[in-house]
This record gives C-alpha cells, sequence and structure tokens, in this order.
DNA sequence: ATTGTAATTGCAAGTAGTTGCAGGAGTGAT
DNA sequence: ATCACTCCTGCAACTACTTGCAATTACAAT
C-alpha cells in the first residue's frame, strides 16, 4: 500500500494521473520477477479488464519510463523488456554470435554516471545497460577457425 | 575501390556473398554523412534499383552490423540511425525531458570495454552508445519549479 | 563452361510499437 | 455537489521492422 501511495504521488507531482488502468498496469510489474514484456502485461491486465487497450500499456510505460519507476532495455530483436526500478543494478552483455547473455556488474558503469554527471551535467540514467558483443567462447571459436 | 574489395572480402571470409544489391547498400551508406536510417538508403538504392525491398535492406544492414561494418543506435523513439564505423567515436546524451541531443566523447567509454574484456573476456561493440537521461538546462528548471 | 549447393532476394503477411482523434474521467477550485 | 480544465482511454490506422517461403543467383568445385 505504501508503494502504490509513493506511485500515486509521483504520478501527481508530474501532472499526471492515477486512473485504474495506470493502477492495474502498475500492479502487474509489480508482481512480475524480473524483466518483463508490454505483451505480459497486457495480457495479465485483461484478466481483470479485457477493455485494455495495447496503446495504453505502451503509453503508461512511456509515462513510468519518464518518472524513472521502471527502466526499458531492448535485449536486441524481439520485444522490450520493462523491468521495475529499485532492484539490484545490473547490466547485459549479449553475444551477437550465439545471443548468449552474460550479467554484468553495475560496478563497471557506476563511475561513467558520475563522470558525465560532472563534466556535462546530464543526469544518466544508467540503470539496466544491454551491452552487445562477442563472447568469450565465441571469440575462442573464430580463433581456432 | 581498395575499401569496396576489403568490404567484398570481408564479405567473403564469413561465408557471405557479394550481391549487386548488397554493393548498392554499402554505396549509399558510405557516401551519406554520419547516421542514416533505414529508410534513407532504401530511398536512396530506389534510384537506381527500383525493385529494392525494404527487408534486403534491413537484413543487408543485420548483417554489416554482424561484421561490425555499421553500428545501428536507437535514438528514442522513431528510426534506428546506421552509421559506417571508422569514424571518428562519439556517443549521444539523449535528455528525457526536452529531448534535446549532446555529444559525448569516446574516452568515456574507452575504458569500460578494455575493463569488461580483462573481467569477462567479452568483447563489447563500443562504437556508438545512445545514453538517456536529463540534461543540464532541465535539471536546473526542474529545480526552480 | 557447367553444375551443385547454400546464401540471398522479393513478395506477402505478420509483429511491435506509435499516433490522431473524439469521447470519457481524474483532479482542483468553487 | 458541481464545474471546468485537461489528461487519459480505446479505437483504428499507420509506421517500423521481421519472418516464411519459393524462386533466383553467387560462388566454389569440377
Amino acid at each position: 500500500m505504501s508503494c502504490q501511495q509513493a506511485m500515486a504521488q509521483t504520478l501527481k507531482e508530474s501532472g499526471r494521473r492515477l486512473t485504474p488502468q495506470r493502477l492495474m498496469i502498475l500492479s502487474a510489474m509489480r508482481h512480475a520477477e524480473g524483466h518483463v514484456t508490454a505483451t505480459a502485461i497486457l495480457e495479465d491486465v485483461k484478466q481483470s479488464y479485457p477493455y485494455i487497450d495495447a496503446s495504453t500499456v505502451y503509453r503508461t510505460l512511456s509515462v513510468l519510463k519518464q518518472l524513472r519507476l521502471v527502466s526499458e532495455t531492448n535485449m536486441g530483436g524481439g520485444e522490450s523488456r520493462y523491468e521495475w526500478i529499485e532492484q539490484v543494478r545490473h547490466h547485459h552483455l549479449i553475444c551477437r554470435k550465439c545471443d548468449g547473455v552474460t550479467l554484468l556488474d553495475d560496478r563497471f558503469l557506476e563511475n561513467l554516471g558520475t563522470e558525465i554527471l560532472d563534466d556535462y551535467g546530464f543526469k544518466a540514467d544508467i540503470d539496466h545497460f544491454a551491452i552487445f558483443g562477442v563472447c568469450k567462447e565465441c571469440r575462442s571459436k573464430a580463433e581456432i577457425a
């Protein structure tokens, strides 16, 4: 409940409204574990409110992103994944040869945000990066070949 | 010419073929300045070969991305932008309040690639990042409000 | 030159996400 | 309570991009 109220306040402070649809989307997001796709949220909300439209889900996610309550990550091909921010920050290394995903600790990026802030006055959202490249295994395979 | 030949070799080494369509797309990319959209390339190639299909352009760009001849950058909403790699590396800071774009020098990210390589053996493609956040101006406006 | 094979193409249909619009509904002021 | 103001929603149409498929074509081997 307190979490819901904090949410409501954040929305109102930004001149936005707390609608039933938004509450349902929020609830679906918070009960989901880790990253979720927009489609998954849509399906979930449809269980209780079948009239919900996909555009409402996308628009709400966009608002939540602006307010930095959720992060969006494009994992390369396929749907974007959304995540409730507050969890332990982590990032992904995605191999463009085998599509394998490795977790990247936040410590690699935590200085980056500070440096950019100091030099540019720009507050970067470094919550959930997807960095593409080639993984160890595929690199060693390439050397053999 | 030498550039074209280097390209042909890179393609062949990866077991791919050098088709007229690919040559036209490559030429369009290299003659374009900076970032280009897939649609712009499509239109350009259509001038000389009207039968070219959008899917061919997307598929070719995907291959070139795999071979690291071009980079793809999602500037947030709208079309992705593609760029011929080899130019001076730079990145973008994109403000999610005003949509303003600032250039970010590569020196902020050059260590990141090395650190990831040392710790994970993962060779990251850090050619052209788009980092979202809030710019100096919008942050100072927010404080006043 | 011919042939075999696998990569590539154009087409058409599909998926993911966005946008304009008119009606509907939160929210603050009276 | 009511009203006014403006945000928000669902709909439908649209844009950006992807995928399955059959026909075609590049390219290496003969």
